[in-house]
DNA sequence: GCTTATCGTCAGCGTCTCTGACTATAAAGT
DNA sequence: ACTTTATAGTCAGAGACGCTGACGATAAGC
């Protein structure tokens, strides 16, 4: 048999997220969201319903303002986000979604859902749920200490 | 409360994903291995222990095999690897995991194993366990069918 | 032998992240 | 009030890393 070691706890994390990735934006894709990109999930993920300040996003993000406000500003030229001055401080902006940014996110889920379910096919949905629930507590527990 | 709903799967995936990675590659550039970059493991982890072709490798990674050699070529260039032409193909070269090669590819696996545990002290090794468990399942399901 | 496929390279490009330096505004200290 | 310090965002430049297309060299199939 091989000699390698086991696949690491990062390996088996990494397949199923790029694979999901490659699926879901090209569904997107297809969906009407051509030009919407991996990595403006940093955006969709950290901006709030009433619309956010770049600084804060890009803290929430884990990224630069600057990574963030070159994220945005595509999504702006494609129309999924507004930016507008912040009417309480004059050197803030606030970037909000646009009617086709909410489309957009709602596909992401609709998609994302889609895909979970196509998962709990392959290994039984029980099974899924489970491993979907495991992962939630080792996300929380990211937040919760550290 | 909030009126996102809740985290997609793809979501639950990327942050531990991603924290771990950054734990991973500071801890590889603390132990010796400064210039090893997450990029990297798509060679570590399609290499075969006596040597491979970068096309192979390529595949197996599901990358161009441009991508592939620029990640060689930076890889010999740090002394992790040898490339040498292949006896047997004289279109093609074998790539070789030097001896600093393998202390690198230990270490991973060294520093992951570490972190797993880390992670199992915080959600429990049991639950770890079973979380490793239902993600190699789920990893099989893609080789597998599909 | 001639044709076709494969191995690897060169050149160029797009995306995405970073750092450092900067302007404008806001907040805090005195 | 004025000065200092902190914060929001921008501009400029760079590096990493994925891609495509075009190419020369070798191998394999007919």
């Amino acid at each position: 048999m091989a000699s390698k070691p086991t696949k690491t706890f990062g390996d088996l994390l990494r397949h199923p997220y790029e694979v999901m990735n490659a699926e879901l934006y090209a569904g997107l894709a297809d969906h009407g969201f051509p030009d919407v990109r991996l990595a403006h999930s940093a955006v969709f993920r950290t901006i709030e319903e009433d619309g956010s300040r770049i600084s804060d996003m890009a803290e929430r993000a884990g990224i630069t303002k600057q990574s963030m406000a070159y994220l945005v500003e595509s999504l702006a030229e494609s129309g999924y986000v507004s930016i507008d001055p912040d009417p309480d401080d004059g050197r803030a902006k606030r970037v909000s979604l646009t009617d086709a940014g909410f489309a957009c996110e709602a596909a992401i889920f609709k998609l994302s859902l889609r895909y979970e379910r196509k998962l709990g096919e392959r290994i039984g949905q029980r099974r899924m749920k489970e491993l979907r629930h495991l992962l939630e507590d080792l996300n929380n527990s990211f937040e919760t200490e550290m």
